[in-house]
DNA sequence: AATGAATGAGTGTTCATTCAT
DNA sequence: TATGAATGAACACTCATTCAT
């Protein structure tokens, strides 16, 4: 009864995830981000990932239910991570404008050490959309990121904060404007994303004033 | 082994490339957008591609040089037709706030009609290895639209009409928030485009406005 | 659209089947059937079926839609034309005694030419009865046999050649005598199968006497 | 490393085999006739059989040599319990007509109870090579029962119970006919055993009587 | 006596590519 | 100009087996 959530994929009876398994999973997970952010979603296999991490194919099997497991869990914890990192820091902030600030810069400062886990997250994500079968990312998850902006940007037109307008539009331009710095970070180590982050704050900032 | 600047090879009289080669060529070609756009890029094999052609796949070999060939071909007709499209329009606006709407709306306008086009060359862009140089999309292609939109930004700060902020951020942004719509118009194809551009317009006027 | 009736599968447009297939098809058969019989379904992987026709595992997928179509196609084959060399010997006898003797004396007749076959056809029948989710021999064909010689009874019992008893039964009991058959020719080629008939004849003759 | 004929390694004063080993034995046995008889030979794997007996998979390869002793042991197991279910009422009859019926009757008694170990003796038998000497079936074992059966026709034949004819041929009819009911009686549990083991008797004995 | 971890060979299958025709 | 045939490498995945603990 393989789980993705569970622990690997034999034993009699658990209890709980052994060190080495946590371990191994982490690993694993950070294998296969490092192999998607570098060579791109089509071309990181389990055997790319598997000789990155200096162990068998197997092993992957042997912790993850499948490649689509893995992926999964990838975006899981590269988003998980990324919402338990901005989060405290938009609750803290009283205003609408408060917020956003909070977020786009909290989320910069997420970038910068998490740079190749959102690469892979957008990768996984344009994979997954083409249109398979199974999701691969659930519409709940690509959307979080959209949605949480979103919500910011309601409470800031119903303060007065903010000038009437699609909540949902000016949301997904602001998570496109900050999902496309992870690539040129990527190529240029040099970038300076506080001023990247700033600039983009003085734009949408101007562009939300009522 | 036709190589994918010049046609098949022909030791001949001829020079430029037949008739039928050219239609070939564009079938293949709209036949893998068609492919990518429908059923993702991973599983938009020359086999699926040659099928929609109703050709054999050798017939994809003889015409380009590989699949990475052909991916950027895709890639390459899909951005030149939309230069060409909006070019005019934005040359024919002489203020720079002119050129920033005319950019705009006649983005929209061609993903209108060509949704298929733009996202198989997102898939393509995203499987080849988020944003680098790659045998599938040049650096230079990558960032064309970028670039005229930060000449745009550029010419209105010059002008006066924009305020000063960096050029290259405030284009990403831009772009980015218009490479954010296909997909949405993909799974709803009711999504109001023109509203959508008009929001953007309105954003990002106020953004840039000095 | 491949099918495991029509051709390979990848042409553009089809006619029927070339010479090159049928033979390619035919000879990837006969060796799945040879593996079948000397190593057990088991053991009888692409790999080695591949081997033994001296092709790659590739041709194998090339001709058929998967192992399942492969195995699917040895019984079909071998059962049809199993059914084509008794039937006529079987109509052509009035009585029912006669039909029963004419099916025994062919099937054996067969099985001296065919025994590999049928040893393959046995494998599969109980390789595939086990219990996966796809059938790989329909019912209607792993019960032909037996049905064939349940009419013949039947007949006889209306006729009053045979006396009264469940034709289900006995047409089993007479089929799995003859099944038995070939591992033991198998193992030692100087068996006498005439004589085995003969013997199996005489029994049944008796058992279902009026 | 625990062979197939002693119990695991014991270099201490201990000689027999424990308790607890003989019970993790039969248990393993039965969870191994239990899944082939459910899911087929080719998906009872180890991994299967343990989850199933509520153990690691590593308690298997400590008891057994391998997959292969395993197959071994089932067969042996499950015969030698049907030779000791119907020796003795066999021995019981003085005639060889009383001992046919007592085979039959007795064999068919068996299979009511043991119905999942004969199907899976069956399917090892197939899945490992017809009927050949293989690592996972004997000679010996696959012909043990015919053998039993030929020489109750053999004593028949001394007495004149029965008509001369080849005690091989017939033993192996009888055989072959009662190991065609499992997969019925599977398929379908209200199969009426007693009727179907009466029909056969009528049959063998009319066509063995002298 | 038993486990969790790990491996390497092997499974069926897909794919881009080559080549004679 | 285009095809059918064939290939070999790679794919995700499964499996029996080993081993330290």
């Amino acid at each position: 009864m393989p789980s993705s959530s569970a622990g690997p994929r034999n034993p009699g009876i658990r209890e709980g995830p052994t060190f080495i398994e946590t371990a191994r999973r982490a690993q694993i997970i950070e294998s296969a981000i490092q192999a998607i952010a570098e060579v791109g979603y089509a071309r990181a296999s389990l055997a790319v990932i598997a000789r990155r991490a200096s162990i068998s194919k197997s092993v992957i099997s042997y912790y993850f239910e499948g490649k689509d497991d893995l992926m999964h869990q990838v975006v899981t914890v590269v988003l998980e991570e990324g919402v338990a990192a901005m989060q405290p820091a938009i609750d803290a902030e009283p205003t609408a404008l408060g917020k956003l600030r909070a977020y786009v810069t909290s989320n910069v400062a997420y970038m910068r050490t998490h740079r190749e886990g959102l690469m892979a997250v957008v990768a996984i994500f344009s994979a997954s959309g083409g249109g398979g079968d199974t999701p691969l990312v659930s519409e709940d998850m690509a959307t979080a990121g959209v949605r949480m902006m979103a919500d910011i940007i309601e409470l800031g037109q119903k303060n007065g904060e903010f000038r009437e307008c699609s909540p949902w539009v000016a949301a997904t331009a602001i998570r496109a404007g900050l999902d496309a710095i992870p690539p040129y970070f990527a190529a240029d180590s040099t970038v300076d994303l506080d001023a990247w982050g700033a600039e983009l704050l003085a734009l949408f900032e101007r562009g939300l004033a009522s």
